[in-house]
DNA sequence: GCAATAATTCTATATTTCTAGAAACAACGA
DNA sequence: TCGTTGTTTCTAGAAATATAGAATTATTGC
């Protein structure tokens, strides 16, 4: 599971315009994953911003690297994307002091 | 449904640790909601800093504030924390070539 | 070895965010 | 109205991040 820190660092990594951009481009591309130039030519941005972008998802763990000739394939990592999405709500209501009925998240209408 | 702006917005007010800090316990409080008081007495942080905090994480959203007396009721927003946990994953492998099964997350192991 | 391609690292500047003390503001009770 | 409590705004210096051009590294084909 992921730690605190591990999801903050998810979080801030998708807490960028152009980073979403790029995540939501490889989410997109599935397993197959995208090259650098190809990611670089469906967003029209510069190789150097691109790069520095992509390390900080694949150093948040949300984006996988793997080395193909003088390409990298990028490929989103489908996993921790979950184990993100699961983050925010997991604890949900632990300390409701009524009825504690754990991961149930009350829409806001349901309040008292 | 979220934007892509409001959804990197949200990103970022839970991509800090101590914003992250700040959600999950309101999270765990659930719809009853924390005061700003009682949030930095379980934090224990200075006031102008937790102010500043939810101040980013009001204006994404995720926390409705609610004046009672000279107290701020602070909680957290379900439904959009839960828009912006399914963000991510939406438009999974929408580009997939093969078999363009929306919706499936493969697991990490799936890349042949 | 040399040119071409793919990507990263270096560099520098601009901008944003973080943190927290101090001051200000708002609401209530006496 | 005056003091107290709860919270925000002001302020400022430190740190992190964004952006992108230029230089560099790595891989391949000839």
């Amino acid at each position: 599971m992921l730690t605190r820190e591990e999801a903050a660092q998810g979080f801030a990594a998708v807490g960028s315009e152009p980073r979403l951009d790029v995540l939501l481009v490889l989410v997109r591309a599935g397993s197959a994953g995208l090259t650098v130039g190809e990611i670089q030519e469906r967003l029209n941005v510069p190789g150097s911003t691109l790069s520095h972008h992509l390390r900080f998802l694949a150093a948040a763990e949300l984006v996988e690297q793997e080395k193909n000739g003088r390409s990298i394939i990028n490929r989103a990592a489908f996993g921790r994307l979950e184990a993100l999405a699961d983050y925010l709500l997991r604890e949900c209501c632990a300390d409701e002091t009524a009825a504690p009925r754990k991961g149930q998240a009350q829409s806001k209408t349901a309040a008292e």
